[in-house]
DNA sequence: CGAGATCACTGAATCGATACAGTCGCCCGG
DNA sequence: CCGGGCGACTGTATCGATTCAGTGATCTCG
């Protein structure tokens, strides 16, 4: 079934069965009744994807590139809330939402990039030298990073400041009297390296997000004329509640005496509050916790975390819009959402002694 | 650029430079490396999709239909580990994965349904009446049901003997000694009606799964000799631990001697448990919770929760597999995957007394 | 040595739709 | 009564690739 068999079936041209569907004000409200009632009669469903996408050029398709361990990105919780904001927005107008994934070890040549429909990608928190970036940057389509990496060279940024943001839950702790802080983070290369990490390789560390919050904390602690260099930092090796709670465990074997941790994310946060209870330490009494992200269970957690919330949802409506306008041929934009610190339950002022 | 560019600077015909892309042994490998090497140096990725797709047919993807509120489809662990599966599987095979949410309100005709270009479709849980089922059913693409519609006509279906998942279940609590039971359910229909709901009103449920374990618990119930018309239930307002702990208070307020709960996914049972605890119970001691899926958080949950496991990652790569199998040309199958009680700790013997 | 097979590559037809530049009536103002 | 303008519809060119039948040249083997 073509745009040409109803055509001939009706006895009008093909084009006018074409405007029937996208230009309804082109013909008379009977004309195109009649069109659509042949059409529903003969069983077709509209023009064809494959033949509209080769005309017009447009593929009414958004790509959402995953190149972590897809174990990690559906069970993510800010991820899963950046995608609900990211399917909302492609919904309302019409788009569809191709998943990318390309999991490690797959040569990009081999995953769905090359014969990918979309008219642009978004791109969430992928390390700056990943090898799926650069075909994709070069294919010419728009592509909206969110997070990371951070580059202006693209149809647009999404982020946030992560700096401001960890200097605020430092500061949270500093200003309860903490004097003892640790710090667990998640992955800080392309691979997890779990296990203490040694101030100087902060810089060096390729996840943008995770050596901006480290430095920032670091920051905040060498302001409060504290010595960072005596503050322990465990990498986990994952960005999961299991492995937050197996680096925060070794922090704490390693440094009993810390009685404040700063964490890189909420998933973290949440390992690390199970890593005290386990260690005999109560949250908050014996140890305070902050997290970053304010995911949705960090409100139901117990004790609820205080954190550094970020709008996930809105991070995902956000970069969907501009991925959208910039298929529209709309200027690249940079935008950085507002943050703040939650006070929850899981930080109060250091046990005395 | 075009394959006929990259011919022209060459000097070879548009043909063998497509060749060089889908049937490399249909030249020399040292002309496809001069082709490759050309492409590369203008800045030319590959056969257009548009143009490979018209002309095969093929649009190498797959659709997910979602017809749920993103915000569960997102946030809900079954259907997370769900499109894992299948994304892992589509991932493999070089395919994309193609997210078509469809939220309640927004006619299908302005979806991204009618536009999408993909080969066929999975459809996750959906009711078998959704306006957004039949256009797809009759655009001919194959079409993969996972646990609902229970339909044959289809390329395929995936799903578990959820009668003998929730016989089991009951059995559990039954054999324990528990004789008063109480049944928590999320939503019957394509709308949710929270609160109690009367026996006979099974039977017209909308939702097949929730309507076959419901049966089954009460079937189960009469057997053992027990009246099941004086067994409460009550439905959730959603899929979520907040609607079933809601659902779960109102319950136990309303049949305090309740000592055994039937939950008909284990996000219901969360919230039960947390229930209990704010009811002042203590589980199992109390109250026993059995809930079904065996999602993530069963195994993590204080106390760890007692389930029927059915194994949702392979369910996404089966569909997955059959969907790609189905657009090959492979004949229907209808897979029924194993499911078992885990006992945990969220059940033990009723409390003497 | 010559017939047939094989290899490497080519040319024309085709997939289904949309853009664009018309064409054809018809109405309206002067 | 005539010319301009407008609304409704048409015809042709084109998007970029793949398919398939075919063409020479080279190889194989009795």
């Amino acid at each position: 079934m073509t745009l040409q068999r109803i055509a001939d079936h009706l006895g009008v041209s093909r084009t006018t069965v074409s405007n029937a569907y996208n230009r309804p004000d082109q013909l008379t409200a009977e004309l195109r009744d009649r069109i659509l009632a042949e059409a529903e009669r003969v069983g077709y469903l509209g023009p064809n994807p494959a033949g509209r996408m080769l005309r017009t050029g447009r593929r009414n398709a958004l790509g959402l590139l995953f190149t972590e361990d897809l174990h990690f990105v559906f069970g993510d919780p800010v991820m899963s809330a950046f995608m609900e904001g990211v399917a909302e927005t492609a919904a309302h107008s019409g788009t569809g939402l191709t998943l990318l994934p390309v999991p490690a070890g797959l040569p990009v040549a081999e995953s769905a990039i090359p014969t990918a429909a979309v008219d642009g990608y978004i791109v969430f928190s992928v390390a700056a030298e990943h090898p799926a970036l650069a075909p994709i940057v070069s294919s010419g389509v728009p592509v909206i990073v969110v997070d990371e990496p951070s580059r202006d060279d693209l149809a647009g940024f999404v982020g946030i400041d992560d700096r401001a943001g960890a200097t605020l839950a430092a500061h949270h702790l500093l200003s309860l009297g903490h004097q003892r802080l640790g710090i667990v983070t998640s992955r800080l290369g392309l691979r997890a390296r779990p296990g203490r990490v040694d101030r100087s390789e902060i810089a060096r560390a390729d996840v943008r997000v995770a050596r901006v919050r480290l430095t920032a904390y670091l920051d905040a602690i060498a302001a409060a004329d504290l010595d960072p260099d005596a503050v322990p930092i465990f990498e986990a090796s994952g960005n999961d509640p299991d492995a937050g709670r197996v680096a925060a465990t070794d922090l704490l074997t390693t440094a009993p005496e810390v009685t404040g941790l700063l964490c890189v994310t909420d998933q973290i946060a949440i390992g690390a509050v199970q890593a005290a209870a386990v260690s005999g330490r109560s949250v908050p009494d014996d140890l305070s916790v902050v997290g970053f992200d304010d995911i949705p269970r960090a409100t139901t957690w117990d004790p609820p975390l205080t954190t550094i919330r970020q709008p996930l949802v809105d991070k995902g409506r956000i970069a969907a819009r501009m991925l959208l306008d910039a298929t529209a041929g709309q200027p690249p934009r940079r935008t950085i959402l507002p943050i703040g610190l939650v006070e929850r339950a899981s930080t109060g002022p250091p046990r005395r002694g």
